[in-house]
DNA sequence: ATAACTTGTAACCACTTGAATTACATGTTA
DNA sequence: TAACATGTAATTCAAGTGGTTACAAGTTAT
């Protein structure tokens, strides 16, 4: 299994309210350069407008940006836009049998291990900001057009 | 969603492996340990031998470690057991509209920046073995005896 | 007010994966 | 040959993901 594709989807979307941010981002808009439906863009939207990212709202044409680019990371994305975000990103197996020496310590043992690890990623997300990354696409965007 | 517990349920399986090596692991033995059924079991120590973590063959009853415990890391067994470890630990959508520049550069924008969030986390698995582990467990256990 | 449009959601569906389970072929040993 | 262990295929059940449709509710223009 791997990571939602919601994750690199909110990215896009927010990287999208930028670069069009003289346009009016609707969610048939934004679906159609993420090319999926509206109907999830909008399902993604309304994560990022919880997590304060996005600003939002019923009826009203398009979503706006909630927070200055620089201050929204990789970090807040993911956290957003992961419905299972009370749930670990490690699962360990339950009910090991008490009995045993193994059994009854390896949930313990190995759980501030996988926090550890956790972190990092953690700690590596937090560092990159949705500039960054619009500016990478912008870089990129000059770089395909020059060759 | 998140990692398979078969990455918790492999390093279960070694740490028994070590703390109980005078008798014989076999695969029923160590089901019970972890609380689940020996055909899984007999699954998960497949791909720790294709790994070359363990020695087990057929008809032969149990199965030993083939490398030192501090040998063996986390990010050993993480490898060993994640079968789909061609994929990438963060799914990216698809196919997004080549006419819109962000549609065209969101891939290549941030697969860079997910692989640095993901070796952070490699690095940090990399860095603990199943004799960390083990102390760890063998710690805990005598901690919960005298409480 | 009404029409046209948008967002917010619920309800499905198809697909994939995880884990549990059963069954049996194959290999080993007494 | 009997008893037991591993290897592995097949099945089942549950859960998550992404796609889709449908529609209620909010907004705006006329």
């Amino acid at each position: 299994m791997s990571i939602s594709t919601r994750f690199s989807v909110g990215i896009h979307i927010l990287s999208l309210l930028e670069i069009n941010k003289e346009g009016v981002n609707t969610s048939d808009y934004i679906a159609k350069s993420v090319n999926t439906n509206p109907a999830l863009i909008r399902k993604i939207t309304g994560m990022l407008k919880t997590a304060g990212l996005v600003n939002v709202r019923p009826g009203i044409a398009g979503s706006t940006l909630a927070k200055e680019l620089s201050d929204i990371t990789l970090l807040d994305v993911y956290h957003a836009v992961n419905v299972t975000h009370d749930k670990e990103l490690f699962g360990i197996h339950d009910n090991p049998n008490p009995a045993c020496p193994v059994g009854r310590n390896i949930q313990s043992a190995i759980e501030p291990l996988f926090s550890v690890a956790e972190l990092a990623l953690e700690k590596a997300l937090g560092a990159v900001t949705i500039e960054d990354v619009v500016k990478e696409i912008i870089e990129k965007d000059k770089q395909g057009k020059n060759t």
